[in-house]
RNA sequence: GGAGGAGUGGCCGAGAGGUCGAAGGCGGCGGUCUUGAAAACCGUUGAACCGGCAACGGUUCCAUGGGUUCGAAUCCCAUCUCCUCCGCCA
């Protein structure tokens, strides 16, 4: 969310700066900037009578409650408390109206970003590696799998439905090594601490991060309808669609002392997503699911550190594939394909042979405070210093499902069978390669 | 699921319709004293918002949301959270 104060005072650079996302929401910046002007007038007006009305209230605590005096002053006062009734009433109106406004404005994008329309202008800033060549036709990685008898699709569909998988045997060894495999080299190595989280959150955790009010559709949503009690919640849970939510919300509500900055995360979980709107698209395979596995790393920091920190995070999640030794490459979003909440992404894209594509792995975002101004997280930047926003960065380390995909896809054998990375052998209990199942 | 109890400032803890942003203590910060430190003593110590170039002034906040009242931390209602006991359960 952006700050009110701001926009309100820069109207003109934010109108600009939001255009270059192609966004619709420019035209809701002049609502903003009315009502703001309504609020200060409603709040400015209520002060005064508030103060009025302490002033005489002061006044009637020391005069004889029989008295004439004490009745009178009594009326007048009924006067006025019915008229900051209304007022407050009013306030709180278009208090709701800007911050409903507010939270469907998306974040600026940070000067470092490019302006550009759509993917196709993402600028590629490096490459890492090659692509492997086989002297035979590469399969993708359905038909790898399911002649491997390490993926049933069919079975899944017929218990969850559409975008849902099994994995068996080796399949599923190896996604429980790339989560441990994930999860050592960014604990040991890169200093970050581990946390396992919940994967159901309220509603306000998802406003939080920005997944809502605007992207309700993207996710699930818990019918608890069968509770009588529901409606006396007060709240909407839902499954979380990346382990971001959670864990950038850890904070929440609190001032944080500088020196606990940079907090730094890496967290395990299953996430879920709707994909309303993406059908047709990779109905094939595992590259979109409703259920996945990812690895996330999140970093709080302190606003001078925060598009710093980005080439850090973008670093760490480079470093698995590097270890996996996957070829990819990193592009930076450009203003039109940023996301809602970022100022800056990165993101990684490891190359499928199968498919002769470099599919997303890993995006990598610095939100600035946009998040934190949401979900109210600040620090004291020193002792009797204002407490301030902090700056909230995430980035898959990585998606462990396409990680998946990708080693099957570049590791694979003429014969059918999968070599397994030289760093995820240990993590598989001493297997070299994946060959089909007997059984 | 049943029965009780509780939610006050960074923490502990008073308060019980009017002068309470809230006694007292602890902690933190500044100072006096000391060769240094401790102790002792003195002072200070929350957030958001509005107006103002600023000094500063004002408003709101005692779990949350409503209500009663001229006036609520104090009374009423609802919700949330935590604790204790019983039941059930991975």
């Amino acid at each position: 969310m952006l700050d009110l104060k701001y926009v309100v005072e820069n109207l003109e650079e934010v109108r600009e700066i939001l255009h270059k996302r192609g966004a619709e929401a420019r035209a809701s910046i002049d609502t903003i900037a009315e009502k703001a002007e309504k609020r200060r007038r409603v709040i400015h007006r209520l002060q005064e009578l508030r103060t009025g009305q302490n002033q005489a209230n002061a006044l009637m605590a020391k005069l004889d409650k029989k008295s004439g005096a004490f009745a009178q002053q009594r009326d007048a006062l009924r006067q006025i408390a019915s008229e900051i009734k209304g007022l407050e009433s009013e306030h709180r109106e278009i208090e709701a109206e800007i911050s409903n406004l507010l939270l469907h404005v998306p974040n600026l994008p940070a000067d470092s970003t490019p302006v550009g329309k759509d993917a196709s202008d993402n600028p590629l800033v490096r490459s890492w590696g090659q692509k492997p060549e086989f002297d035979f036709e590469p399969k993708d990685h359905t038909d790898l799998g399911l002649a491997l008898g390490i993926i049933d699709f069919e079975r899944a569909t017929k218990i969850s439905g559409a975008r849902f998988s099994f994995l068996l045997g080796h399949g599923s060894r190896m996604i429980r090594a790339l989560m441990a495999f994930m999860l050592d080299l960014h604990g040991e190595e890169h200093g970050y601490t581990e946390i396992w989280s919940p994967v159901i959150v309220k509603d306000e955790t998802m406003r939080g991060t920005g997944q809502l009010p605007k992207f309700a559709a993207d996710s699930f949503r818990i019918d608890w309808s069968w509770d009588e009690h529901q409606e006396n919640q007060g709240h909407d849970l839902y499954l979380i669609p990346t382990a971001e939510v959670p864990v950038t919300n850890f904070h929440a509500g609190e001032i944080l002392d500088a020196e606990q900055l940079p907090v730094t995360h890496v967290a395990y979980t299953a996430c879920f997503r709707s994909e309303a709107g993406s059908y047709g698209k990779d109905t094939r395979g595992l590259i979109r699911q409703h259920q996945f596995d990812k690895v996330e790393l999140v970093r709080v920091e302190r606003p001078d550190q925060g598009e710093a920190a980005l080439e850090k995070l973008t670093a760490h999640a480079e470093e698995v594939l590097k270890r996996l030794e996957l070829h990819y490459q990193v592009v930076l979003l450009c203003s039109g394909d940023l996301g809602f909440g970022s100022r800056k992404t990165y993101d990684l894209e490891v190359w499928l042979p199968g498919q002769k594509a470099y599919r997303e792995i890993s995006s990598c975002s610095w939100y600035g405070d946009f998040q934190s101004r949401r979900a109210n997280i600040r620090f004291r930047p020193a002792k009797g210093e204002k407490p301030k926003f902090v700056h909230t960065l995430n980035g898959s380390g990585l998606a462990i499902g396409r990680t998946f995909v990708a080693i099957l896809e570049q590791y694979q054998q003429k014969d059918g069978s999968v070599r397994v990375p030289d760093a995820l052998i240990p993590y598989m209990g001493g297997v070299e390669v994946v060959k089909a199942r007997e059984s």
